[in-house]
RNA sequence: GGCCCGUUCGUCUAGUGGACCAGGACGCAAGGUUUUCAUCCUUGAAACAGGGGUUCGAUGCCCCUACGGGCUACCA
């Protein structure tokens, strides 16, 4: 079915935090949805009771409200194919259950979970594998087997069943994904799914499909861990008589552990020490978040973004918007992508740099007020233009920049054996005299007037500059003197000078 | 085990049969800039998993093998 609106669902299970793994999912149908001036919605699939984790849903939404992407109908913000939780819909899939009852195409069964994991156990033992399937259906207790007044009797007295989908015997299912192309499997490879469980839930299977055809969804954009299931979900389409009507299927690359095997997992984040979360977790076993971590959230998109997908250009630092512009789907590669803790932090750089100081600067004295420094933001506004570029989160801004405000307590010990010679305190005390007679403390005329000053004494630039910045900073390293100098000013300097010269022996 | 998907530098990737002794980025190394450290700039090392085909010609197409990944619940 070609040409119709497109509508795409980010569609995540309100078990825990969502990892970054499921933003990029959900990042890429917005791109996708947008593109192509379609519909972004999300539905909360909690068919799954006893997994429901309090908060989690909350948390989806103001992830994703943090990383940008809106959506055009929501739990939050409704809109006319609603409800967008399952939880809220549970009484739609029966009838569509019954319906697959009717025609054949499913059945009641009343084995307990305990039977099958009996007989899973015996299988095992003789190293086989139990798969509720065609060859075995019909030794088991369900309603192929059971005459239709004794279905009735122990439905009627309460038994639990659940309803399984008949799956069709040696049918080659032939499904097209939009990433990997044609793919095929014979159907008797497949097992029974459940599709009704005994709690009166529709399972995963039977609630997607349903509720992707009645909010019309256009596309289905997920993880390729579901494309083991696509058959089923290929097969429901058609025994529901929705064949026409069937979204078109694209399955995404997962995202690997940085190092080591397997999919990135919740658990990776603290023994790798990256945030796999897209924001802190307060409950429970807590994790932290990129948020938290000083992440900007255009930094954090693009470079999820990039994972698993490009434009085939060498631009790497995109905005959503011309994120938006160049997305498509055929663009995405098929291999799991491996996540690199190292190259997300040179992205949040590269930001850092984009940023007006004027912007840090505000987010900076958010810091400084916790630390009762105050100062202006003009001045801030400077000293954030003075370190900017060798720090990439703002967290990193005091340890650049504390000097501006407060004067060293200790100095570096090891500088102090290197540079403070014999000479030293009195080319410094020539310092404050200068400095004393100098009144334009603009950073150019500082360094005007100094360089004039150690020409006519003679005295040689590096001798007088490292034990100068020790005196102000404590160290060795830091941003240009001349630009600290002037920002401190003359008396701050000269205290400074004063207060090394006491102190250094 | 079965089924499915995948495989280009350590990592993310470009590459759609000749433009590739394979390009970019992160990281790494060396040099330069700088009063210092960082940034920055330059340079460098670094890959088509292996084997068979197809073809005048394969990174690219087909097959096999190996390896990696996913799924295999009344979880999503």
């Amino acid at each position: 079915m070609k040409n119709r609106k497109v509508r795409v669902r980010f569609a995540p299970s309100p078990t825990g935090p969502l990892h970054i793994g499921g933003v990029r999912t959900a990042l890429f149908n917005y791109l996708f949805a947008k593109k192509n001036n379609g519909d972004f919605i999300l539905r909360i699939e909690d068919t799954d009771q006893t997994r429901f984790v309090e908060g989690a849903e909350d948390y989806i939404v103001e992830a994703l409200e943090w990383c940008g992407l809106k959506f055009d109908e929501s739990v939050k913000n409704g809109g006319n194919y609603g409800p967008y939780k399952q939880s809220e819909r549970k009484e739609i899939y029966r009838q569509f259950a019954d319906k697959l009852l009717e025609s054949g195409n499913a059945y009641i069964a009343f084995d307990s979970p305990e039977e099958l994991d009996k007989l899973r156990k015996d299988y095992e033992a003789q190293k086989l594998i139990f798969t509720y399937n065609a060859e075995i259906r019909n030794s088991l207790t369900n309603s192929l087997v059971l005459t239709e007044n004794e279905v009735k009797r122990r439905m009627d007295s309460g038994d639990p069943y659940v309803i399984r989908y008949k799956m069709p015997e040696n049918t080659t299912i032939v499904m097209n994904d939009i990433i990997r192309g044609e793919v095929k499997v014979n159907s008797s490879t497949l097992d029974d799914k459940v599709l009704f469980k005994s709690d009166g839930m529709p399972t995963y299977h039977l609630a997607n499909v349903v509720d992707d055809y009645l909010m019309e969804i256009s596309h289905v954009i997920r993880g390729e861990e579901w494309l083991p299931s696509l058959p089923l979900h290929v097969c429901l389409y058609d025994s529901l008589g929705w064949k026409d009507a069937m979204p078109e299927f694209a399955h995404l690359p997962l995202l690997l552990k940085p190092t080591g095997n397997g999919k990135l997992s919740k658990r990776d984040g603290d023994k790798m020490g990256f945030p796999v979360f897209p924001l802190f977790w307060p409950h429970g076993e807590t994790a932290r978040g990129y948020r938290e971590d000083g992440y900007f959230p255009d930094a954090f998109v693009n470079l999820l973004a990039l994972l698993g997908w490009n434009p085939g250009t060498e631009q790497e630092i995109f905005t959503l918007e011309q994120l938006v512009e160049l997305f498509s789907l055929e663009r995405v590669n098929k291999s799991g992508a491996r996540f690199d803790p190292e190259k997300a932090k040179w992205f949040n750089h590269q930001y850092m740099q984009l940023k007006s100081n004027e912007e840090i600067a505000c987010l900076f004295k958010k810091e400084l007020e916790k630390k009762a420094v105050e100062i202006s933001l003009e001045k801030l506004i400077t000293i954030v233009g003075l370190v900017k570029e060798r720090i990439g989160f703002v967290s990193e801004l005091w340890e650049q920049s504390w000097f501006f405000f407060n004067s060293p307590e200790t100095y570096d010990q090891k500088i102090v054996e290197k540079k403070w010679k014999e000479e030293t305190p009195g080319i410094l005390q020539g310092v404050v005299n200068l400095l004393q007679e100098i009144n334009n403390f603009e950073r150019d005329n500082l360094e005007i007037e100094f360089k004039a000053y150690l020409e006519k004494n003679e005295i040689g630039f590096g001798q007088v500059m490292n034990a100068f910045r020790l005196c102000l900073t404590g160290g060795a390293t830091g941003p240009d003197l001349f630009s600290i100098v002037s920002v401190i000013g003359k008396e701050e300097t000269v205290n400074r000078i004063n207060l090394a010269l006491e102190k250094i022996k």
